[in-house]
DNA sequence: TCAGTATATTTAACATGTTAAATATTTTGT
DNA sequence: ACAAAATATTTAACATGTTAAATATACTGA
């Protein structure tokens, strides 16, 4: 047996040793002020949902080369028609100073027009274009089809329970 | 009536006949290529829901004077003893990027230490300080109480049920 | 032992999130 | 009609998200 050999061993005996059968806080905090379990967290579990159903999509999407906001805004200017900035902010969720740089990026690239409220100046109206129904078109099916894998592997009842508690949660304070 | 009323007027009149009574897409999409209702969309649904849960704990933390991110960090931290970057990136859930950044702003601030990990030389470990304790200490009980309002008025067991849906949705592929 | 491979972290580059402040326009009350 | 308040959008500044590539270290098999 090689030097080389009994130095890989003798790691592998000490990471053995210092694995922790249990969390080690160290014993210092005192359980009274202790934060809530993070695992029990809604804020964390929201996220770890989040990013679990938006690494199905993420990839496809890239590969039609847009990103996640914004395929929200073009497909939400498909389904409701002209909107002005503030309508698209509120339907997105999407703060009004990120949607002013997503604005622009669509409009660079040829999905959509921006056009002054003749009835209101301070209103930026969005209409989409033929491009941007056609990237509609294209990325839709693929779309449709991750949604409904997701929906037979979790069941359909029960994404819409899901969404219902959604729905009052982000609803509460309303 | 003056000059100025009647112009007042006559934006009323407009703004009245052009509300919509209904979405109008400009009957431009197909109905089989339309992409799902936006307002049923989970990833949608979760955003919605984290930002308004976010949205209690967001503006305490900002008189704490910590992110979001920040506060997960340290909390997870005290909770679990010394860890190295990648288990805090998995526990967090915050991408390694983001966490190197994070872990700067934080040791900066003197929350916490950063060491080399003797048995591996790759690995970053990180441990609180006793700065890091005491805002702990000064976060947790605020965070208690927000989150303490958001049971009551959602209901314990219909937390509790979301919490297992959520998990199962984000277990869904592993 | 050593080259090749795998892993942990960081850096880079760009997009978005977040808050506050600036700007332009409209509305309100008098 | 006009000053003051309200609203819509943008800009600014900083933090984080996201992917790819770079760097440093450890592991693997011949």
């Amino acid at each position: 047996m090689s030097a080389g050999h009994v130095a890989r061993f003798k790691k592998l005996i000490h990471r053995t040793l210092m694995t922790k059968q249990s969390p080690d806080n160290n014993g210092i905090m005192q359980d009274a002020l202790l934060p809530r379990d993070t695992r029990r967290s809604l804020p964390i579990a929201l996220l770890r949902a989040r990013e679990a159903v938006m690494g199905h999509f993420r990839p496809m999407l890239a590969l039609h080369d847009v990103t996640e906001q914004q395929w929200r805004v073009i497909r939400i200017l498909a389904e409701a028609g002209t909107l002005d900035a503030s309508e698209m902010s509120e339907r997105a969720f999407i703060l009004a100073p990120s949607l002013t740089r997503i604005i622009r990026s669509l409009e660079e690239r040829g999905f959509i027009t921006k056009s002054k409220d003749a009835e209101d100046g301070r209103r930026i109206l969005l209409q989409i274009t033929a491009a941007g129904l056609k990237i509609i078109n294209e990325v839709s099916p693929d779309s449709r089809m991750i949604y409904t894998a997701l929906e037979q592997r979790f069941g359909r009842e029960r994404i819409d329970t899901l969404l219902d508690m959604l729905d009052e949660l982000a609803t509460l304070n309303k």
